[in-house]
DNA sequence: TCGTAGTATAAGGTATACCTTATACCTCTA
DNA sequence: TAGAGGTATAAGGTATACCTTATACTACGA
């Protein structure tokens, strides 16, 4: 019963939660990519988090997290999504930055210092992409809204939250102003997996589908 | 030319500084005590350390710091004082702890944070415990004051700073009330490297001799 | 159903950062 | 000046977290 969870264990546990891994089993592959290792790499480190009961482990199919390991995966969620909230509203850093920024620190920070930030920043609900803060030591995992590369075309949403994949992702949409709270409309979805053509802000934009799916969105009945 | 310095080597560097290394050898056993390592594991760092160019070794003698030593223990004590600024004066958490708090953030803290954090509290000079917060890049390493245990019997000082060893120091110099601005006389030195008795806020404080020197004063001409 | 892409495991290698044990060596003090 | 205590190095071991190469196995689509 050793509390010595790495950064490396932290972040193999944290990408397996983004990766879905809460409800079905995330193929060891995926991680491997996101974690930017070898599959070898990622199988290890896979048997070393199943035998300390983070992960369950189902052949050829994937990983499950455990509730002991989406605990992890929250609280590290929740101490990045705090420090971006510091680093945005009160050190006035780059938005796309923060993430990274967060990354860094997420794994250096004692819960003291988690609960104070909590206060001091007045206890936020979201991080500044819009996603979800969890509850300390919370069991699930929240999900808002639709993904924009599902949203069906004519359809109209609102921006609630973007997935914060990269600084390069981040950087590209902070560009375009797609920005949780605006309002677009889907023009057109070319096809063969194509970009989306968007109306927001009185401009036409075009967006790649796998950009897509990182924007989550709130679908507004009545446009 | 690589810019990996890992978070050991950073401790190690900041030990070294510490120690006095920019002025005088210092003995890889007291690295070594410092850094709760054995001697040959310290001794194979500070191999490591020169090879990097961050210190010098005078065989038999100790380490010395080079430039590019000296300019890191800067950067890393100024992370780390800045921290504890924020920890302290934001968070408001507990003045002993935010020393050990600050040091797992410094190592995981980007320069651009760095310095939005300087804006932020305000360009602080002082850590709260006392100690000056170096320039970015600074070639020296600041002291303020002499040592209490130097401090002559029947004189009177006022506390600049306390050296922040341990938690466990600053949790008891703190509540024996010895912190920064508090004036204080000594009223006797014990001999045998005894301890001191101190006059300070209308009471008699009886400290240790190890305890005194990690304690900083500013004398005080006429008492 | 066959093959391929993806997944699993074995074997052996690297780098970091520690450890122990043993030996040699220097410096300083009694 | 001799010995003790501290310092230096060699040799070999551990754990973590990666890697490559090779082999085997599974699942799924054509």
């Amino acid at each position: 019963m050793s509390m010595n969870s790495s950064e490396s264990v932290e972040m193999y546990v944290k990408s397996v939660a983004e990766l879905g891994g809460d409800r079905q089993p995330v193929p060891i592959g995926r991680v491997a990519e996101r974690m930017d290792v070898t599959p070898v790499s990622a199988n290890e480190m896979m048997k070393r988090l199943g035998s300390q009961g983070y992960i369950e482990h189902q052949m050829y199919k994937g990983v499950l997290l455990t509730r002991a390991g989406l605990t992890m995966a929250n609280n590290i969620i929740r101490r990045q999504r705090l420090w971006e909230c510091f680093l945005v509203d009160k050190l006035k850093l780059d938005w796309a930055r923060s993430h990274e920024l967060a990354c860094d620190l997420e794994h250096a920070t004692a819960e003291e210092v988690v609960e104070a930030l909590v206060s001091y920043l007045g206890s936020p609900t979201h991080c500044p992409h819009g996603n979800p803060i969890p509850e300390a030591d919370s069991q699930e995992l929240l999900e808002t809204g639709v993904l924009l590369s599902e949203l069906a075309t004519g359809h109209s949403g609102r921006i609630l939250a973007i997935r914060p994949e990269s600084h390069e992702v981040l950087a590209y949409l902070h560009h375009r102003m797609l920005l949780p709270g605006t309002e677009v409309t889907v023009v057109e979805a070319a096809p063969l997996q194509g970009p989306l053509t968007l109306h927001m802000n009185d401009q036409e934009v075009v967006l790649g589908l796998n950009l897509a799916s990182l924007v989550l969105i709130e679908e507004l009945c009545c446009p």
